[in-house]
DNA sequence: CTGAAAGCGCTTACAG
DNA sequence: CTGAAAGCGCTTACAG
């Protein structure tokens, strides 16, 4: 029985892997590094070994010395939105598959979000993924400042700075237009999220933009707030009693959608879609239950997420890459129950 | 200009301020320690410089003697269920607060957790948080041999091992059984989720003694299989073809109940509540959503958060503790629109 | 009460 | 190609 079987609370370290081998320390380090020099049998010799004595190198050690730490910090808030939860979990999968290691850093209270992320930089994760958060811009220079570049998903930095990861909102604004105005609705509306935030910002100009385009006016703003079914609850109860005339409405994003319709069906004034069709955006998964069947313009949630996987593997090797924004083509739209033809629709 | 401010990139460290204060590394160190022996007035100075200077310990060289890293696992799968992104999220807030960070371990597929966790270990968490994953028992050991103890929430470890903090589930089937019996419901059912889940196997339990109790014959089981709409829906619509007689239904969750309401509706052959009354557990949010107001049993989420941030900063102090599980009283059952009360009720 | 020294588990110049 | 030595940033006996 080898001594580091023998000792056995304790981990294999790779004094004891040496000693197993009748090797250096410094060689058997080395076996472990594709580039670093070493006679290809030896490193067979170290890696089989150390495949038997389950030796994994400790991640702290190394971090000193290398200042890499294979960590990534993941920077969450106000998740009143499911799309995120299946961002994080999935992509936390990703990144475990590529070796590295998820940290998270949440808040209950948007304003302790810049204390999670303070925490989470003690550990000096190689970079840091922002989703949902409203990360305020001094977080983010906090962040680059202790060495980490943030590459926001989704919704970009409201400076513009920072890597970004987001689809092209704007035309997928311009599909959700197309799809109510071939369908002949003449009354257009937006119901608008969060006003600082990208994503709403770019879906609510390409709306406008087509509408405009294909000869409308530009179409009515109703106010939500935010992206959470509260609010597009609430957004839709007003809609309905306003009295305003609206056939076609796309909203900031899916769960806005679901509170909407749930509003303007509360009202019990109108009915979606006999009266009202309806948008939304991201195809979360409850989008396509039995219980909502909403029309909506998909995220490409995979290309999203691989691009922030592979931006993350070269970020974690080499910090210095000059920050910019990857814009992927929106996926289709996607239709269901929510909208329907009106009369002189050409579709 | 000190030598560590003008050393940008750089972080301080206890050289650094041991240098700038004209004092040793040692007496620097023990400052931070309110255990160690030093004059008051020399920990004091050295809080403020380290105050002024941003002076943060590198958790991993601490981590490499004290054998601790203040880092709690939180291993997560099968997130079909709302209930534990609301868990995940609002628990990690709650460990920062605490001063402990969150590190995740995920997998996209269930025979993946093994790596993820192996991976995860590889940073020594002073415990591991099991939410929602199914995780094997030899997951469970190997946490352990790796020095970290596990906490399971709210679903227990399959062999009853480890910690675990959950709520007295049996109690919350029984609530449900007295409700339903007391507003007049004479064909009680049970629909079952996945059936290796110790919530699953207590709340039907739980419902089923109770009705026992009462003088009902033994609920029937409608077999969902899974705590997902999906199951949930697929369960409403073959129950509603069954032609069984049925009017009380108590689901595992209440995803599964938003599921089996949906596919009961759909089916056309009966409504819920006019027909069918449905009680779900834990209140999700959406639960309380206009869209659903679902009648259900509410967790003692607050408390179960709690109980676990507490059992987690014990651990990381002293994981020499004997496993134990916290069972909490379960939360009030909440009447929504799900049930209403037939003839012959008596409350 | 404080400081010099050893050491946690690694990596990486530097010799040989 | 390999090994001895230094060092990453800390903590903690051990002297004094």
């Amino acid at each position: 029985m080898s001594d580091a079987q023998r000792d056995k609370g304790r981990r294999v370290t790779v004094k004891d892997l040496a000693r197993d081998l009748g090797m250096s320390v410094s060689t058997v380090s080395r076996a472990f590094y594709p580039d670093a020099v070493v006679a290809s049998e030896t490193r067979r010799l170290v890696l089989e070994r150390a495949a038997a004595l389950g030796y994994r190198p400790n991640p702290f050690a190394q971090s000193l010395i290398t200042k890499k730490t294979q960590i990534v910090g993941m920077v969450v808030a106000d998740l009143t939105n499911p799309f995120y939860p299946e961002v994080m979990t999935e992509m936390t999968a990703m990144l475990q598959e590529a070796g590295m290691n998820v940290m998270l850093a949440a808040a209950n209270q948007p304003e302790k979000i810049d204390d999670a992320v303070d925490l989470l930089l003690t550990y000096q994760p190689d970079l840091v993924i922002v989703l949902a958060a409203n990360m305020a811009s001094h977080a983010r220079e906090k962040c680059e400042r202790a060495g980490a570049p943030c590459i926001f998903f989704n919704r970009l930095s409201a400076d513009g700075l920072g890597f970004g990861v987001t689809c092209d909102n704007e035309a997928g604004g311009r599909l959700a237009a197309d799809h109510l105005i071939d369908n002949g609705h003449k009354h257009l509306a937006y119901v608008s999220a969060f006003p600082g935030a990208s994503t709403n910002v770019e879906r609510h100009r390409g709306f406008c933009t087509q509408a405009v385009e294909r000869g409308f006016a530009p179409p009515a703003v109703i106010e939500a707030g935010r992206f959470s079914y509260e609010a597009g609850y609430a957004a839709g109860l007003e809609a309905a009693s306003a009295g305003r005339p609206l056939d076609g409405v796309f909203c900031a994003n899916d769960i806005v959608a679901i509170g909407f319709i749930a509003g303007v069906q509360e009202s019990g004034r109108f009915r979606v879609p006999d009266d009202i069709s309806v948008v939304g955006f991201d195809d979360i998964t409850m989008a396509g239950w039995p219980t909502h069947l909403l029309t909506t313009v998909a995220q490409p949630l995979d290309g999203m997420m691989a691009a922030t996987v592979s931006l993350a593997r070269e970020l974690a090797v080499d910090r210095r890459q000059d920050p910019h924004i990857l814009r992927l083509p929106p996926g289709r739209l996607i239709e269901r129950n929510t909208t329907r033809r009106r009369d002189g629709g050409i579709a």
